[in-house]
DNA sequence: CTCACATGAGATATGGTTGTCTCATGTCTA
DNA sequence: TAGACATGAGACAACCATATCTCATGTGAG
């Protein structure tokens, strides 16, 4: 029945990545059971969101997985990473923030992994030249995140179309502001 | 004695940047007052809250005045911007997830005004041919906030130097990860 | 000096959330 | 049918932060 304790999980991600301070008991409502059976799920609020840790860094290691990121150009690669993370955009950034709020490091483990993926496309991207080698792999990873949640953000504030977020994203990213010299 | 409920602010600002959770009696150490003092200036957290967003406005506006947004090339202009921005970065990152969790429109207004400000910058490039047309200015000044907060939390990681920062943030919001082609 | 006023320290009450428990009900299987 | 098991509903205490109040202290102005 680990089945049934996913499914939970994935509620309160789906929650929570709307409403970050919602109470157990919400997220108990939202998974369509009582605050006891949550409870017996999980432990206590900690450890719910511990295993929202665990769930993200799952749901964002597949994403990275689907990308696919060490085939073709990195800039490609990078394309299809943010393609892939925008649906889970939400609660990557309940996440992104809880970070924030908590500094403890607990199950660095999880996302260590799945940051030195991202880092290491970017190190790809530099070490083939497509990148600029100036900004660190790790800052771009960052600033992934950081984008990816500020267009979920703008998209749930209802300023930006959830079909442009995508592109919104991966242009700045890539591109930035400047316009391309046509030198 | 308005002078004094500033320095409060002011206290309560520095503290609130690094540690998000406070609480009030926190806040009040931090400023050097009681708890019951500090409960004679502000009536309770939300006007405490509400009183930061008001100074983060302010903060945020002499940072576009002293930027002088409006002189020179544009990309020069948001160069002057984020180096200013940033010495207030983490109050600014606090207030921008505050702004998230709570999803009212109170003082909207203030803010309102610094988005403009900054959107028009966004917009003069445009207009003059240096920024990319396809990225909205309101996207734009997002942005700017999410990397301005991001590099902070990554300052406060030790993962950045502080000195990098601004470079940093500028590099990425103006040029993304992209090396210019030759072509 | 004395009074007015602001402050600090502490006590107290309140509200909301959490953690824990019990009990009745529903469901599935032997 | 009987028993095992999971669940829902609710009661309950505990905790934390907040909000409010009182009282003693200190300081500055008159």
């Amino acid at each position: 029945m680990s089945t049934k304790s996913e499914q939970v999980l994935a509620a309160a991600a789906e929650l929570l990545a709307r409403k970050p301070g919602a109470s157990m008991d919400e997220v108990a409502r939202a998974a369509g059971i009582s605050r006891a059976t949550l409870h017996r799920y999980f432990a206590g609020r900690d450890a719910l969101v511990t295993a929202l840790g665990a769930l993200g860094v799952r749901r964002l290691d597949e994403c990275v997985d689907a990308a696919a990121v060490g085939e073709g150009s990195a800039s490609d690669a990078v394309r299809r990473l943010v393609e892939q993370v925008m649906p889970v955009a939400g609660f990557l950034a309940f996440l992104y923030t809880e970070h924030q709020l908590f500094e403890q490091d607990r199950m660095d483990d999880g996302w260590r992994r799945v940051d030195d993926r991202i880092s290491g496309l970017f190190r790809r991207g530099q070490q083939e030249g497509e990148f600029r080698p100036e900004l660190p792999p790790a800052w771009l990873t960052e600033a992934l995140y950081a984008l990816v949640a500020a267009s979920d953000w703008s998209v749930q504030d209802g300023q930006m179309a959830p079909k442009d977020a995508p592109t919104l994203v991966i242009e700045l990213l890539l591109g930035g502001a400047l316009a391309r010299k046509p030198a």
